[in-house]
RNA sequence: GGCGAGAUAGCUCAGUUGGCUAGAGCACACGGUUCAUACCCGUGGUGUCGAGGGUUCGAAUCCCCCUCUCGCUACCA
């Protein structure tokens, strides 16, 4: 076999709050049979996989839990990678951010960009906008008030420390521009061109104060590393990276990277801050971030309240884990988010799966069994109709390779059973049982089923990174081994006089929708009551035993206030006597709000939450002494106080009983 | 509001630089076959190629405008 070089490719870490979802896990499936692609093409690869595990949100996730963060990142970590194993994810490592080499390197690296003047300290000496949470130098403030709103602005006493983005903007700029194949698909690099880098970049806060679960800026102990410095150093420090140049073969060999494979939501952070940090170290960029799509489901956002969220583990103990695989990398498209039902699963594993494949392989050997004792031989009696076959298959390799170049995987998989579908065909036009019954035909009949099995052993290896265990089952029951990628365009290379297996076990099973569903529907129930006890005990003030996402919610911390302050803020309750949307906008409703004997118009951006029909009548909180503003042209003269959460889902506060328009809160 | 993408068979989508009767898979109907997991093979659509205008011998494919959807982003008091 060829050897082409050496191939770096990495996910991106996932992060240790919880179980992944199927669409985390797609990742680390698609990301697994590019690998496999790239080890059979001849290609030295080197998959990197791996765990984020800092940050507030685990940290408070763990205080609830009565247990240190580590212990809690240990379980997490343990899960996700006890997943990936399962859905035969084939790393050749497996990165946690709490692994000490890296901790130590993160330290080193910031120390660097500290000295030579990329990271400064701000303190937020300006003045500072909590409502805007943005902070603003004496010369930009107007009449000394915030510029944004108006308002008036404090000096914030929090201190970070920041990286110099613009710095570095004008050569990642050139460098995207002259290399078009870097950002992928390239929706995305205009996307980042457009929104981030020709409108001026900002300056990346890269520590926190305000939690201590982090890496510690090692000459400043109260402020630990913020996410990114921390999350994207992994893909140089997991292979040996050293800040002082004493690196590992193994870095010296890999960087830079061939591909970053990461979920289209972090393409800015991988396509902006990754790279500049890299200049910034004075290393060569990636060659390439693929930003891939994500499976929805019915196109909806999976959400545990609901029970419908997919996990790996449910899909591959209904159907397997080969079915599992095939299923995202076949319904994933390359540009557009897929969309995954459990319906839909059931579709493609009869039709693809049981029908086409498994059936295929079934009926060959049975029919070789049946008319030849199971011996596969070749005896040069061959037909017009052979010609096509034997194209098709010998074809398949550059087509698929064409493909998986261009990262499309599902393509690729479907190219693979166009093999399988040609061999069905080829059946049918050669009818094998006609030929039995006539011995004058027993060597054209040899010869078809060992095309047949020819066929099916070149489909079966081109499946071998795709479907990594089926392909062995396939070889087994041929009693072959599958093919090297080089000898993938010839046929006639199975070995004549193999016998096959007598007795053929399907390879999938037909599967009945009914009876999935009504599986389907026990995971969901069983989910939704796991969800909803947690609720529950949460509301109850109850300590929960096992943390899950969402439980909690966790802010950043505000300045305290004095009484005074708060007392300056007038809320009352107010009713909505009208409400509509306001036009060329998409999140605005304008509500008419009586309150007291006076009425408010007030916009509030909920439209994407509350339709102006369900608005009316609502008895609402309002901060009725708000400066007034303009919003997208219409006044605005209060503000509607709702709850949010961690997705951005908004409930308006409404007094627990009914009480007066005008009704004082305090 | 800014930038971008898209609107093609019931569903999911292909359609290269404009050019023969607009394609694939699934679903559906009918026919064939029986080796096989009620499988496999074949045949079948009058699809206004989102609406309207234009360029051209000729447009799903280029230009203009409109409607709708989606992505990123800003705003969301």
């Amino acid at each position: 076999m060829a050897n082409k070089g050496k191939f770096y490719m990495t996910t991106a870490i996932a992060y240790t709050s919880g179980k992944p979802h199927i669409g985390n896990t797609y990742e680390a499936i698609l990301a697994d049979a590019i690998a496999r692609f790239r080890r059979f093409e001849g290609y030295e690869v080197f998959m990197q996989t791996g765990t984020d595990e800092h940050g507030q949100k685990i940290e408070l996730k763990a205080n609830a839990s009565g247990i240190t963060p580590k212990e809690f990142v240990d379980g997490v970590s343990g899960q996700i990678k006890d997943i990936w194993n399962a859905m035969d994810v084939s790393y050749d490592k497996f990165i946690r951010t709490t692994d000490e080499d890296h901790e130590k390197q993160v330290q080193k690296i910031f120390k660097k960009f500290y000295d030579q003047g990329d990271i400064y300290k701000s303190e937020y000496e300006g003045m500072y906008c909590t409502p805007c949470e943005s902070f603003w130098t004496e010369s930009q403030l107007v009449d000394g008030k915030c510029p944004d709103c108006g308002r008036e602005c404090q000096p914030a006493k929090e201190e970070a420390y920041f990286f110099k983005m613009s710095k570095y903007a004008d050569r990642l700029i050139e460098h995207i521009n002259t290399h078009p194949e870097f950002i992928q698909p390239v929706s995305r690099k205009n996307e980042m061109m457009n929104n981030f880098l020709l409108p001026g970049l900002q300056d990346l806060c890269v520590s926190r104060t305000s939690y201590t679960w982090g890496i510690p800026v090692d000459f400043d102990p109260k402020h630990v590393i913020y996410v990114w410095m921390d999350a994207l150093t992994n893909y140089i420090t997991g292979i040996g990276y050293d800040v002082d140049g004493n690196h590992t073969d193994v870095y010296k060999k890999n960087w830079p990277a061939d591909l970053h494979l990461i979920g289209k939501d972090i393409i800015r952070f991988h396509t902006i801050y990754w790279p500049i940090f890299l200049m910034a170290l004075d290393l060569p960029l990636p060659k390439q971030v693929f930003g891939h799509p994500w499976l929805l489901q019915g196109g909806d956002k999976m959400s545990k309240s609901k029970g419908n969220v997919i996990y790996a583990d449910d899909m591959a103990s209904l159907f397997g884990v080969d079915a599992t695989r095939f299923f995202v990398l076949h319904e994933m498209p390359f540009e557009n988010d897929g969309v995954i039902t459990w319906e839909l699963v059931v579709e493609r594993y009869n039709t693809e799966l049981a029908n086409v494949l498994g059936n295929l392989v079934n009926r060959t050997i049975s029919m070789a069994n049946k008319y030849h004792g199971g011996v596969i031989a070749s005896t040069g009696v061959t037909d017009e109709v052979d010609a096509d076959l034997k194209a098709v298959v010998t074809s398949a390799k550059d087509k698929i390779t064409k493909k998986m170049e261009e990262l499309r995987v599902a393509d690729a998989i479907s190219e693979v059973f166009a093999i399988f579908r040609r061999s069905n065909k080829y059946i049918d036009e050669t009818a094998p049982w006609a030929l039995a019954k006539d011995e004058a035909n027993a060597d054209r009949l040899k010869e078809v089923l060992y095309n047949l099995t020819e066929a099916i052993t070149i489909g079966a290896s081109l499946l071998a990174p795709f479907l990594p265990s089926t392909a062995k089952k396939i070889a087994e029951q041929l009693n072959t081994s599958l093919r090297d990628y080089d000898d993938l365009d010839q046929f006639g290379l199975f070995a004549n006089g193999t016998k096959v297996t007598e007795s053929p076990v399907p390879l999938f099973g037909r599967l009945d929708t009914k009876e999935i569903m009504e599986k389907v529907t026990v995971i969901q129930e069983a989910q939704k009551a796991a969800y909803e006890a947690e609720e529950a005990a949460l509301n109850g003030g109850t300590k929960v035993e096992e943390k899950k996402d969402e439980a909690v919610i966790d802010i950043e911390a505000k300045e305290e206030i004095t009484y005074d302050a708060f007392a300056k803020m007038q809320f009352q309750v107010g009713e909505i006597i009208a409400c509509e949307e306001v036009p060329k906008s998409k999140k605005l409703l304008c509500s008419k709000v009586k309150i007291g004997s006076e009425v408010k118009q007030i916009v509030s951006g909920i439209k994407q939450h509350y339709s102006a029909a369900e608005m009316v009548g609502k008895k609402v909180m309002v901060l009725v002494n708000l400066k007034p503003a303009t919003l997208a042209g219409v006044m605005s003269e209060g503000m509607l106080l709702c709850a949010e959460d961690a997705e951005g889902n908004l409930a308006l506060m409404t007094p627990e009983k009914p009480m007066p328009a005008g009704a004082e809160i305090c």
